[in-house]
DNA sequence: AAATATTTATACCATTTGGTATATTTTATA
DNA sequence: TATAAAATATACCAAATGGTATAAATATTT
């Protein structure tokens, strides 16, 4: 059985997932999120130990969205390497895709909470160090296929490749300008061409 | 002559700049200022209109000691190509150099004001565009002295080249690991002479 | 040194902050 | 349908918020 507070739990986490992932922890207020749900205070901290615990369940719940959203991507084709390409493939519609909660949850959360909130600091190193094993792992799978070049260094491509695509969303949002992400991915595409692929 | 204040204006701007860098505009408070500066509250509004003309000022104050680095540090040479290898080698020590200064500005600010303070936001991109020409002229000179491929689109190749530094100076500041600038500088190294030297 | 102008400190303002105790309402159980 | 339990709303708290009027102190000019 689903309860009352599991729903509205769930209702308070996809009305503010988005405000806290915009302006951050401190700069969202608890007035910002009973004008986001309708609820009142009352219904919030009856589900939510505190802002806090609100918070980062907020940023797991914005998280969980993109991945799956990745992970539907990649299911399109059973090849390590072209879920590779598939990785980058998906950040062509990034900036729409995440504009709906609120931005990239890793790159905000990660900038706002660098020196403020260190817990969600915390979430933010776990989920890109997953994100940088899963591509390394596809990198390994590709050489076990005899797809990809085994002298290359997985995780040091993951590593890398992972950068490049943060950057372009960096650019893309700050200067809100989707080419920066269609450029990068161009050139992303590219170095896995030359450096991955076996000839 | 040099009047008190304006002595007073540059100290609060020293000390109070990065604090702004690191907490962004709304979440630094003017309790957080006046215990930066040892100052009042009197003295602060003495000497700046509002809380907002000083965020703006400060982040002025930031950006303005990035480019006097990377403009000394390109004055090691002459050459328009060398130049641009000197901007990649700039960020070598780019991690250790803006952690004085209270991380990136262009970063910090450009993730924290996106949604909030459209002044500081607009200001960010006026800096990145300013960046970016900068670059393309000196591939365009590069051009001129026929050491750069004439082909090369100038302001696309400074577009990503700046992109993909941002990801490597995000990746850096989120996961504490001045390794990533470090992978990603090389990796722009090698397409700056793939792409744009001529053979 | 006296008078004036500038700069800084103090004390205050209304509003908002995160959080809580309790009353009220809604939901589930009997 | 009556009752117990869970969820939500209300009213409040002390502390902190950005900002201001004015008093005090410090520089500058005469």
């Amino acid at each position: 059985m689903i309860t009352k507070s599991e729903k509205t739990t769930k209702y308070i986490l996809e009305k503010v997932a988005p405000i806290f992932n915009q302006k951050g922890y401190s700069a969202t207020s608890m007035s910002n999120l009973t004008a986001a749900t309708g609820l009142t205070k009352g219904a919030i901290y009856g589900n939510f130990k505190n802002k806090e615990e609100l918070a980062i369940k907020a940023f797991h719940f914005s998280i969980n969205q993109v991945l799956k959203g990745i992970s539907i991507h990649q299911n399109k084709n059973k090849s390590p390497l072209q879920k590779l390409y598939l990785i980058t493939d998906f950040y062509k519609n990034y900036y729409d895709f995440s504009k709906k909660i609120g931005g990239c949850p890793i790159l905000n959360i990660g900038v706002n909470e660098k020196n403020q909130n260190n817990k969600l600091h915390h979430e933010v190193m776990l989920i890109i160090n997953k994100t940088q094993l899963n591509i390394a792992k596809l990198i390994d799978q590709g050489k076990e296929n005899g797809l990809i070049n085994k002298n290359i260094d997985s995780i040091n491509f993951a590593r890398r490749l992972y950068s490049h695509i943060q950057g372009a969303v960096f650019m893309t949002y700050t200067m809100n300008d989707n080419n920066y992400l269609y450029e990068a991915i161009e050139e992303m595409n590219l170095i896995i061409k030359n450096e991955l692929e076996r000839l």
